[in-house]
DNA sequence: CTGTTAGCGCATTCAT
DNA sequence: ATGAATGCGCTAACAG
């Protein structure tokens, strides 16, 4: 079928293009007669406007990025579908990125971004991340950034977190509360802020219980499984193991599942885990593991309406704001 | 910071237009030494073509859609990792569009990417989609469309699915050898043909084990959780109550164990349960849960691919093919 | 109220 | 091997 455009429809009704143009947009100085004529024939024709001819005219996309470490997590899918949801409401469109925790990656496509495909990135940073000056870039571009969870505190504009270090002291007390007098941290990621927020919970929690902190109970995991397995199995395995475990993310408390279930471990028993986690199927879940629940759908929505405010607002450069979400602790310990 | 075009390019080395950009696309006909001060200072300057401005010339977008009903799923959440993988690959960009399983949203989308956005569309059919015009149009516009899982029959494209028939049947035959006699269906929609299929093999099982089939043991569900959630729960606490439940989603499976707590039934004892189920967190589920886990990266990669193909040999029109993808079922039964 | 013209940034045809 | 000119489809400034 040949595309129709406003040069089709023009000719059709003996109109200039620009009429045409300004009879579809509504404009207040065409009659309703010819808006009328106008519209009619466009629906007939199943008339859709070009959107890159569009977007190269009026300079905007219509289109945000949002660029995320991975998706096959019930976080970050929650978090997409609130910023679908608010993207569509406003009419832009979605792309979606993924670095898979690379900072290479993550890199590339911000610095491909700055062509004018977008109008606005929505972020959350790899886990890999150390050098930020590709985030600068994106300034000097004039495109705005929201980042959501894994934020980068360096960079002066929106960022919607959650309730990190509160959130990491209640997961310890909790630990403490159910008699663990030995808990291991396990780290996700030194980089981001939110595990060190996380961290700072935890050593906080355990210095208002008086609970002496062991620096080999602090684990540093990264983006290689193996060696993550490695490390909480020589964890678990050692003399003094911990009697109680607090994962920064939700594929670290698998690992602990894992790991305990080749060492023949007992969960709940000897080891108490409690995680971030995202699952919404709490009752399909291991009924021992107590969770801390992100408000992940309310903080795509959040993130993608900061975006949208600074659109219509025209304004190019976010002001420097922290929108802190509350997480839940979610307490399914099957022994009670 | 001001766009850096082909113009600016141009002007800074005193060459037209048209040679920076043949230089820049490595054309024959320009001697080594231009293309090298192009290149060079198109480096310096970071410049990125105006991806627009390039699509409306080329009229080709280099970017897809990906149209499906929900991503807080793991299934869909790992079909998009395939998808942006291969995408990426290929240097293709990705945009997202959700339908929550609305028929109207579906047309919507569709309807709108006849104008030129995209180059091809991914799409797994919402459960409430039962007028198919919509998807002819696409034909209309040569826009190729693959299916993946919830794959559209009457449509003649490639389409990505797996082995679901052969899935129901051996979820039914699981359940019968753990000693049900009298088994359930919980199907998610009547339309979907891969619906269809699942019950299809949970019949035939029923039949080949000689079990009788009862008609209220197939509750048909709907996307009303509420509705969903009280027809399960008159099912299971009717007088003659299934002792096993097969859900073809993971949700209903989910309900299953929330009714099941409501009237105080246990899991595993008075009820088994299967169910089609991609969560990759086989060690934090529920151990009473055996699962039809579906190959979800590999199937969007396959989709993907499907598409990239036809690009790559210029088609419009993808053939008729059905490429089937084996799911594996997984035993969790905790009381082995 | 409507038409004419220009130009967004790029690729491409035609000329040299 | 390079330059000039055209047009993709659209919006917007200017003209009447």
């Amino acid at each position: 079928m040949d595309q129709v455009t406003l040069k089709s429809l023009a000719k059709e009704l003996n109109l200039a293009i620009s009429t045409v143009s300004r009879a579809l947009s509504d404009s207040y100085e065409i009659s309703a007669e010819t808006k009328e004529k106008v519209h009619s024939l466009a629906k007939k024709l199943n008339y859709h406007p070009n959107p890159y001819a569009r977007s190269l005219r009026k300079r905007s996309s219509f289109t945000i990025a949002v660029i995320l470490p991975e998706i096959a997590n019930n976080f970050f899918s929650l978090v997409i579908n609130g910023i679908e949801e608010i993207a569509q409401a406003n009419g832009y469109h979605v792309l979606i990125y993924l670095t898979h925790e690379s900072q290479e990656k993550e890199a590339a496509f911000i610095r491909h971004l700055t062509n004018g495909r977008v109008d606005g990135v929505l972020m959350s940073l790899s886990g890999e991340t150390e050098d930020i000056s590709h985030l600068h870039t994106l300034k000097e571009y004039n495109i705005p950034i929201v980042f959501f969870d894994r934020i980068c505190e360096s960079i002066h504009t929106v960022k919607v977190t959650t309730n990190d270090y509160e959130s990491g002291y209640q997961a310890t007390q909790h630990l403490i509360e159910k008699g663990c007098t030995a808990i291991s941290y396990l780290s996700s990621s030194k980089n981001l802020s939110i595990d060190q927020k996380r961290m700072q919970g935890y050593l906080d929690a355990l210095k208002d219980h008086d609970i002496a902190f062991r620096e080999e109970f602090i684990v540093f995991c990264s983006n290689d499984a193996e060696l993550n397995y490695n490390k909480i199995k020589s964890l678990l395995s050692a003399a003094e193991a911990p009697d109680g475990i607090f994962a920064s993310v939700e594929l670290l408390a698998i690992l602990c599942y894992e790991v305990c279930k080749e060492l023949k471990i007992g969960i709940p028993g000897q080891v108490k885990i409690i995680s971030f986690s995202n699952l919404r199927t709490a009752s399909l879940l291991n009924p021992s593991l107590s969770t801390i629940t992100q408000p992940a759908f309310e903080i795509g929505k959040q993130a993608a309406a900061a975006l949208f405010g600074a659109f219509r607002k025209n304004e190019t450069a976010l002001k420097d704001e922290k929108i802190v979400l509350i997480s839940e602790l979610i307490e399914r310990d099957s022994t009670k």
